[in-house]
DNA sequence: GTAGGGTTAG
């Protein structure tokens, strides 16, 4: 009777699903009873299996006794089981065991199971836990909104709120900072401020987690200003809302406003810990204060957070991005290297400054360490095959990807586009772009961009339309490449109608437009139209725009605007060698040899040298750099045999050697040098005698194709019946057949 | 049962 009566108090819902009545049950209980209660879970089939295996830790007699003796506590007997758990079987067994003795409604063990659930990442397992129980009321709400939204999936985060409240579920104080922290992760900030209207309505305006949920969202959505005025009407100001508001201002490129509030937060006697300092960090390191990123490393050791994983990571990213790579490889070197995020850090911080092939090599070390690269991993390894421009590693990267998992990951994609761009080949980017299941602004924008570059703005324009018949709106970016491409194509006509049409498209035209527009109007000749439309600009013109300006007026020896141009250019950019070689140029090509000794003086005074320049030719998958009149290459005699060869070719054919860049060429003190052995040249001389006849030769120089170079190039394309794609410091030249892609105009 | 942090495409 005992029994019965303990039993029946677990009983209840069974009674419901069952068809039995109670007495018929205990007639049909066999050896194991227990089984029977699994039946009636229509969704949980598989849990016949968990219960006909050996539960977890359940002793069977203990619970039997435990239910005679009334001692049995199932809160806290779940609760603890449930922490314990590490694996989907264990909550398979709970899960199981739930059912069996009737606590598949008990809302506190079920939250506790959706929590524990989402943080193993089985969020669908939570989910369909959720389903099954009848009228859910807030707690299992938050439990799941917060699962999703600590794993990022804030979509299904915010329609799980929307869902509680068709459901006339009142959110509370717990729910806001997951929904919150879900609008800001989607950037959703008009979302987001509906979300704060709901916070009015239920009036947990004052709540301190709610308060920084939404310093948070408004301050990570750029909003800092509507952030600020929150954060200053918080009676009760802790950590978390300091946090924030730094954060905020550090991803929103504003390091120095992130320091500024750091500063009053070290005036209001709020103790840092360790959290703060990673944005603190992130802050010094985008405004590439090294030197305070060191104070902070020193506190940091001071105040014993020195074994925080995630400071360390921040800190050797701190390294990574103010250019001590080696430093930040030795933090590197210090941690066990099981981190993911770690790694990224290193090999982003490789690929962008200046040790892309460190960077490769580091991916390819991670492989075999058989460390599970994830897509940013990925991304930052290919960003550094575009960087060292290889385009057989380029080829490796895409055969990587596509046999690997972010094969349809859009980001990935879009750099691979990118890469292949960059590496020589728009033909093996475009692939990329049309086995593209998912395309968004940015992998359109990354298509167009790479067509600008290699000078194809037909197949730009014509992208440009099939993006927007696709549905895409383009962005700022999209017009930068479109803008570009007719640049580098002289498509004068086209280029100003696309300008004057950036507004329909509700996008403000930036630096980089105008700097376009002035390029395109210079290039072409019109060089007073160029100087009325920056006079008449709405924004204050910019380095870029009065370099567009001087280099137009070099090409149509304009030195009066150029002097203008190059004026302005040495009070906004002094120390920038490039002006000055421009302005060099502009008076060397109009003769006027005073102007440029008088450039040459105004660099040594400065402390300036000019660049020095240099090729490098891939071949065989190996990349070799040639400067000036380099000897060093083992088969350096055969490469000038080479070259003397090419140049009687060149001579046979009729070829004159423009004069102009000779006498500049002379005067910038490359005095024992001469045309023929400029990089360019001596990278093309070793590619022909290394490659068989036919292949394409692909060099990247350091600096802007020389007039003559060019003119070169091009013919000797013709004799030696070779392609030859070069990629100068600002785009590509395909040359072919005695022509350039570039139409002579670059 | 809650909130803030590290890597990141054009």
């Amino acid at each position: 009777m005992a029994l019965n009566q303990s039993l029946f108090r677990l009983l209840p819902p069974l009674s419901f699903l069952f068809p039995y009545s109670i007495p018929s049950i205990f007639q049909r209980l066999g050896p194991n009873p227990l089984k029977l209660f699994i039946f009636p879970a229509p969704k949980f089939k598989f849990l016949t299996y968990y219960y006909s295996s050996l539960p977890l830790t359940l002793d069977r007699n203990l619970y039997n006794n435990n239910i005679l003796h009334n001692v049995f506590e199932p809160e806290s007997h779940y609760t603890s089981l449930l922490e314990k758990s590490t694996h989907k079987t264990h909550l398979n067994q709970v899960h199981a065991q739930l059912y069996a003795f009737g606590l598949q409604n008990n809302g506190f063990i079920i939250t506790k199971f959706i929590h524990v659930s989402c943080s193993l990442g089985e969020i669908n397992y939570a989910h369909k836990v959720f389903d099954e129980f009848p009228n859910p009321y807030v707690f299992l709400w938050n439990a799941l909104i917060r699962g999703y939204s600590s794993h990022n999936m804030f979509i299904e985060a915010i329609e799980m709120y929307n869902k509680m409240q068709e459901v006339y579920v009142s959110p509370d104080c717990f729910t806001f900072p997951h929904v919150l922290k879900a609008c800001s992760g989607l950037s959703a900030v008009e979302f987001g401020k509906a979300v704060h209207a709901q916070v009015f309505r239920h009036g947990l305006e004052s709540d301190v987690f709610v308060q920084n949920g939404l310093v948070s969202l408004y301050a990570r959505c750029g909003k800092i200003e509507m952030a600020r005025i929150i954060f200053h009407q918080l009676d009760e100001r802790n950590i978390v809302s300091w946090t924030s508001m730094i954060s905020g201002c550090a991803q929103n490129a504003l390091p120095s406003e992130a320091l500024r509030v750091f500063g009053e937060m070290r005036q209001s006697n709020v103790k840092p810990d360790w959290i703060v300092l990673v944005s603190v960090l992130r802050a010094y390191s985008d405004a590439g204060d090294l030197e305070q990123g060191k104070c902070v490393h020193s506190s940091v050791i001071k105040m014993g957070f020195e074994f925080e994983l995630d400071l360390r990571i921040a800190l050797t990213a701190m390294y990574a991005k103010c250019g001590q790579v080696m430093v930040a490889k030795i933090l590197f070197n210090e941690m066990d290297g099981q981190d993911v995020i770690l790694w990224n850090v290193m090999i982003s911080g490789f690929a962008k400054n200046g040790h892309a092939g460190k960077a490769v090599e580091l991916f390819k070390n991670m492989m075999t360490r058989n460390i599970r690269p994830d897509s940013v991993t990925v991304q930052s390894a290919i960003l550094a095959c575009a960087h060292v421009g290889s385009l057989e590693q380029a080829r490796w990267m895409d055969d990587y990807v596509y046999h690997s998992e972010f094969r349809d990951d859009i980001c990935v994609n879009t750099a691979l586009i990118d890469m292949f761009a960059k590496c020589g080949s728009v033909e093996l980017a475009r692939k990329v772009f049309d086995r593209a299941i998912d395309r968004d602004v940015v992998l359109w924008s990354a298509i167009i961009v790479g067509y600008g570059l290699h000078g194809q703005a037909r197949e730009a324009i014509d992208l440009f339309y099939a993006m927007k018949s696709a549905g895409v709106q383009p962005n700022d970016v999209t017009f930068i490449g479109l803008l570009t491409a007719c640049n580098h194509s002289g498509l004068v006509k086209e280029g100003w109608e696309l300008f004057h049409s950036i507004r329909d498209y509700d996008i403000e035209p930036r630096h980089q437009h105008y700097a376009c527009l002035v390029d395109l109007l210079g290039r072409s000749g019109h060089l007073e139209k160029a100087y009325d439309f920056i006079q008449k600009m709405p924004i204050e013109p910019s380095v870029s725009i009065w370099g567009a300006l001087l280099s137009a007026c070099k090409i149509f020896r304009h030195v009066t605007l150029g002097e203008y141009a190059a004026e302005r250019l040495f009070s906004l950019d002094p120390m920038n060698t490039g002006h000055y070689v421009q302005l060099s140029n502009l008076y060397a090509s109009a003769r006027m040899w005073g102007g440029v000794a008088k450039v040459r003086v105004l660099m040594k005074e400065k402390g300036l040298t000019k660049d020095l320049g240099y090729s490098m030719i891939e071949v065989n998958g190996k990349l070799l750099a040639f400067r000036m009149g380099d000897k060093s290459h083992p088969r350096s005699e055969e490469i000038y045999q080479e070259l003397e060869m090419l140049d009687r070719k060149l001579l046979e054919a009729g070829f004159v050697p423009d004069a102009e860049s000779a006498l500049h060429d002379l005067d910038m003190e490359d005095k024992e040098v001469s045309l023929c052995n400029h990089s360019e040249r001596l990278a093309i001389a070793y590619g022909l005698i290394s490659t068989p006849a036919g292949t394409t030769l692909r060099i990247t120089k350091n600096l802007r194709a020389c007039v003559n170079c060019h003119s070169a190039t091009k013919l000797i394309s013709k004799l030696v019946n070779r392609e030859i794609v070069v990629r100068d410091a600002n785009r590509f030249h395909h040359f072919k057949d005695g022509f350039c892609s570039c139409g002579d105009f670059w």
